[in-house]
RNA sequence: GGUGGGUUGGCGAAGUGGUAACGCGGCGGUCUGCAAAACCGUUAUUCGUGGGUUCAAAUCCCACACCCACCUCCA
C-alpha cells in the first residue's frame, strides 16, 4: 500500500511516487507578510504541516519549503501607511508568523525563503524566458509572460484562453502594452517611491508568480514532487507558476498539486468588509492553539470548512478526551510495576497495532485526517476500557507511546500529561486532601475554590487526586 | 456564461456497491462527602428530490432542486 494523493492536475487520486525514492520535495505557498496571517491562511499552513509530518512518518525524507512574499503592492502600501520600510514590515510580520505558527504546532520549514532574497534568481529566470520567446519587456519596464505561446496554459485550472476571455470580458483591464489580456507580469517597472532592484530591462521588482517558481527551483530543483496552497491560488497563481517554470526549464514543474478548501466564517466568506476577518492571533487569544489545529483538520482538507466558535468549543472537549486518556496512562505508569503481560493483555497489545494500521490506512488515502482523528478517539476508548489499574507496565507504556505517536503525526498531544505544581500550590492540594481525610468538608471545599481561583482544577479519581490547569 | 465542488442524525463530519465511523450536544448510569471532571452506555431502518440499473446503492446511471467556490495578484 502506498500513499494516494488527489492531484488537481489530473483531478483524481493517484499513487504517490516521488521523483527520488524515499525523498520528497515539497513546496507550499506561504503568506504575504503585510499583516498578521488570518485563520484561512492558518488552515493552509496546518494542512501542509500535517501532510509533511505524515510523509515523514511514512519514512520519507522531506525537504519542505514555504516562502514569505515580502514584496508586493500591499506590502508597499502598508509600509507607507505605517511610515516604515518594506523590510521593517516584513521582519515584524515574519516574527509574528513564527510566533503564531508555533501556537498552531506548525513546524518551521526546512527553508523559509523570502522573495527579496532571490531577486538574482528571478531576474535570471525572466531573462531566460525572454530569450526563449516566452516573455517580452514593454515600455515602463514591465515584463510580461506570453501565455499564447504556452500551448498547455490552463492545464491545472482546466481552463483555456478562450474560456478565460469569455468569462472575464468585463473584468479584464485593457492594457495596450500587453499582447494578450491574460499575459501576466513577471517584472514590474519601478514607480516613484517604490523599492526596486536593477535588471537588464530596467529597475523594478518581481511579479508575484515568478518568486515561487524561482524559490522552488533553487531549493528543490526543476521538478518538485508536491506543490500545495489554498484553492484560490489554483488560478492564476499556480497556473502561472507552471507556465513560467516549464517554459523556462523545459521540465514538468510539480508532479502533484494539492489545494485545500476555503475556510469560511459562520457560513460567510471571510472579508474585511463583513467584519469577520480573524487572524490566528485573534483566535489564539480565545482558544488553545492545539484545539484550533484539531478543529482545522477535523474535516478533510479539500472540503470547505466553516469556522464556528461553538464547534471549536466542542473540539476543545474532544481534545480533552484524548489528553485524559494520556493522563490516565501517565497515572497508571506511576504505579504499574508488573512488566510481564497477562494473557488477556496480549490481545490488547495486538489491538494497538491494529489502531496504528487503521490510522495509516486512513492517512494514506489522501491524508484523511477526519478518519485519522477518529482512530485516535477509538484508541482512547480502548485504553480507557482495557487498560486500567493493575495493568502491566509494558502495556501501559505501549499504549501511551502509540497515543503520542499518532497524535504527533497530527500535531497534537505533545503537552505533558501532568504538570508539576509549584510547591505552594502543591501544599494547598495536600491541605485539601488532609481536610477531606478529616471529613472537614467546609475546609476542603474552601481550598478547592481557592485553587480554582489560581486556575487549578482538581479531579478526585479512584486512583487519587489529579489536577490540570484551566 | 464557463469550470469545479457539495447536499449524511439536534450540530459537525467520515464513508463511493454489501447493508451508516468518529466528535460535540442530549439522555441514562458509574464514581464522589457533595460537586466538578472523568469514565461507561445510549442517541439516523436512514444518507437533497424523483426515476433507473443491481441479489444488494448514501455509494453507479438519468433528470430536477438548492448551496458554494474559481474565472488576473485573495490561503
Amino acid at each position: 500500500m502506498s500513499i494516494r494523493i488527489f492531484n488537481d492536475l489530473t483531478k483524481q487520486k493517484e499513487a504517490f511516487v516521488p521523483i527520488e525514492e524515499g525523498k520528497v520535495r515539497y513546496y507550499n505557498c506561504g503568506p504575504t507578510v503585510y499583516d498578521y496571517f488570518h485563520i484561512g491562511n492558518g488552515r493552509n499552513f496546518v494542512v501542509a504541516d500535517t501532510i509533511r509530518r505524515y510523509l515523514e512518518y511514512r519514512g520519507y525524507q522531506v525537504t519542505f519549503v514555504q516562502n514569505f512574499t515580502d514584496i508586493d503592492d500591499r506590502m508597499i502600501k502598508r509600509a507607507n501607511d505605517r511610515g516604515i520600510t518594506v523590510k521593517q514590515l516584513a521582519d515584524e510580520m515574519i516574527a509574528i508568523y513564527f510566533d503564531q505558527a508555533a501556537k498552531l504546532k506548525i513546524r518551521k520549514a526546512d527553508v523559509h525563503p523570502r522573495a527579496t532574497e532571490l531577486i538574482e534568481e528571478q531576474v535570471a529566470m525572466i531573462q531566460e524566458l525572454i530569450e526563449k520567446g516566452y516573455a517580452y519587456a514593454v515600455e515602463g519596464g514591465d515584463v510580461y509572460f506570453r501565455v499564447a505561446k504556452k500551448a498547455d496554459y490552463g492545464k491545472l485550472s482546466h481552463k483555456n484562453l478562450d474560456d478565460l476571455i469569455a468569462g472575464a470580458s468585463e473584468r479584464v483591464d485593457p492594457d495596450d502594452r500587453k499582447e494578450h489580456p491574460f499575459d501576466f507580469a513577471l517584472w514590474k517597472g519601478q514607480k516613484p517611491g517604490e523599492p526596486a532592484w536593477e535588471a537588464p530591462w530596467g529597475a523594478g521588482r518581481p511579479g508575484w508568480h515568478i518568486e515561487c517558481s524561482a524559490m522552488a527551483r533553487k531549493y528543490l530543483g526543476d521538478t518538485i514532487d508536491i506543490h500545495s496552497g489554498g484553492e484560490d491560488l489554483t488560478f492564476p497563481h499556480h497556473e502561472n507558476e507552471i507556465a513560467q517554470s516549464e517554459a523556462c526549464t523545459g521540465h514538468p514543474f510539480a508532479n502533484y498539486w494539492v489545494h485545500n478548501g476555503f475556510l469560511n466564517i459562520e457560513g460567510e466568506k471571510m472579508s474585511k468588509s463583513l467584519g469577520n476577518f480573524f487572524t490566528v492571533n485573534d483566535i489564539t487569544q480565545q482558544f488553545d492553539g492545539e484545539v484550533v489545529r484539531l478543529y482545522l483538520i477535523s474535516a478533510h482538507y479539500r472540503t470547505q470548512l466553516d469556522f464556528r466558535r461553538d464547534l471549536v468549543e466542542g473540539t476543545k472537549a474532544a481534545l480533552e478526551r484524548l489528553y485524559n486518556a494520556k493522563a490516565n496512562l501517565a497515572h497508571l505508569a506511576k504505579t504499574a510495576s508488573i512488566v510481564e503481560l497477562a494473557t488477556e493483555e496480549e490481545a490488547v497489545l495486538a489491538d494497538l497495532t491494529g489502531y496504528r494500521n487503521r490510522f495509516i490506512e486512513a492517512m494514506d488515502d489522501d491524508f484523511n485526517t477526519a478518519l485519522g482523528t477518529a482512530v485516535l478517539f477509538d484508541l482512547a476508548k480502548e485504553i480507557n476500557t482495557k487498560v486500567g489499574p493493575g495493568a502491566s507496565k509494558t502495556l501501559v507504556e505501549a499504549a501511551a507511546a502509540l497515543l503520542v505517536e499518532l497524535g504527533g503525526v497530527l500535531g497534537i498531544l505533545d503537552r505533558a500529561a501532568e504538570v508539576d505544581l509549584e510547591t505552594e500550590i502543591q501544599a494547598l492540594v495536600d491541605a485539601r486532601q488532609a481536610a477531606r481525610k478529616a471529613k472537614n468538608w467546609a475546609e476542603s471545599d474552601r481550598v478547592r475554590d481557592q485553587l480554582a481561583g489560581l486556575g487549578i482544577i482538581l479531579e478526585d479519581t479512584p486512583q487519587g487526586v489529579r489536577w490540570k490547569r484551566k
